[in-house]
DNA sequence: GTCCAGGCATGCA
DNA sequence: TGCATGCATGGA
């Protein structure tokens, strides 16, 4: 992986495995519109970006070199080996079909606090609509960081709201749960710094203790989060997926458990439509 | 009108 | 422990 300056963008070459509308557009983060041009803009940490492929190179605008070695660097995983990690993936024969087809899925090192406020939206709830309930909740209660883009609002800002206003939102039942994550976490009853440098074990245990979060927003969260890779969400779409594998899942999948999933998910929703 | 979506809390056995 | 049920909303 390579990055330079070049007037006012940056170049990103050498990157290999990083399809952006995959990654960005598969269901991890909500937040990612694709432009005119190809294009594709968000914000994360309260950073804008635009990003574009171009032949074998990415192009970073709207950006900065010290938020690409602070944010976006570790945002695209991208120190991780993820050709070596697709050809070993690949002994398995349905993973390895859908990384033909879908190639370049990467696994996004989101905010814990965007992930898990993300994810309990996303609670028997459609990727459309957890996108508009997303949109409006940045929008209204975030920080403009850049013309139109707004910064997901922090925990304290949204611990101001009542339940009326989360449902205002769209959130339906969820509001009283996010309500009540906002008001816990920005108290300090739930440390999401602490829960982040937990192992995997305690890190589930203390997640599953908040009011709305089952085992698939625990791990949704621990996934796309709080950097575990070897977790495995299931959904209704895994589900259907599970029918393959009845006998649990391969030896090759170990340690990267999540990325499979991304890549089976990925598939069962453009195949397994019925 | 009915069914479904990156499910969960609750009550009951 | 496991299973049934209710839950908000909008698109298909």
């Amino acid at each position: 992986m390579i990055i330079r300056e070049e007037q006012d963008v940056l170049i990103l070459e050498d990157v290999k495995c990083l399809n952006l509308a995959l990654t960005l557009d598969c269901g991890e983060a909500f937040r990612w519109i694709e432009q005119e041009d190809g294009s594709w803009s968000g914000v994360a940490y309260g950073k804008y970006l635009n990003i574009k492929k171009e032949d074998d190179r990415f192009i970073l605008k709207n950006t900065s070199l010290e938020d690409f070695e602070n944010v976006w660097k570790n945002y695209f995983d991208l120190d991780r080996d993820y050709v070596a990690i697709c050809e070993r993936l690949k002994e398995d024969e349905l993973v390895s079909s859908t990384i033909d087809e879908y190639y370049g899925i990467r696994i996004l090192n989101q905010e814990p606090w965007e992930a898990l406020v993300s994810f309990v939206i996303s609670q028997q709830n459609n990727i459309k609509r957890i996108k508009g309930i997303i949109k409006k909740l940045c929008d209204t209660y975030g920080d403009e960081v850049f013309d139109g883009w707004y910064s997901f609002p922090s925990a304290k800002k949204l611990s101001t709201l009542t339940v009326e206003d989360f449902e205002k939102l769209g959130t339906g039942y969820r509001a009283k749960y996010l309500k009540k994550l906002a008001d816990d976490v920005a108290s300090g009853t739930i440390d999401l710094n602490k829960i982040k440098n937990m192992n995997l074990e305690d890190a589930k245990k203390e997640l599953l203790s908040i009011y709305g979060v089952g085992i698939k927003v625990a791990n949704c969260a621990l996934l796309f989060g709080f950097q575990f890779v070897e977790c495995f969400p299931i959904d209704v779409w895994m589900k259907r997926v599970m029918q393959f594998y009845p006998n649990g899942l391969p030896k090759c999948f170990e340690g990267y458990e999540g990325i499979a999933q991304q890549y089976l998910f990925h598939w069962a929703r453009n195949n397994l439509k019925e």
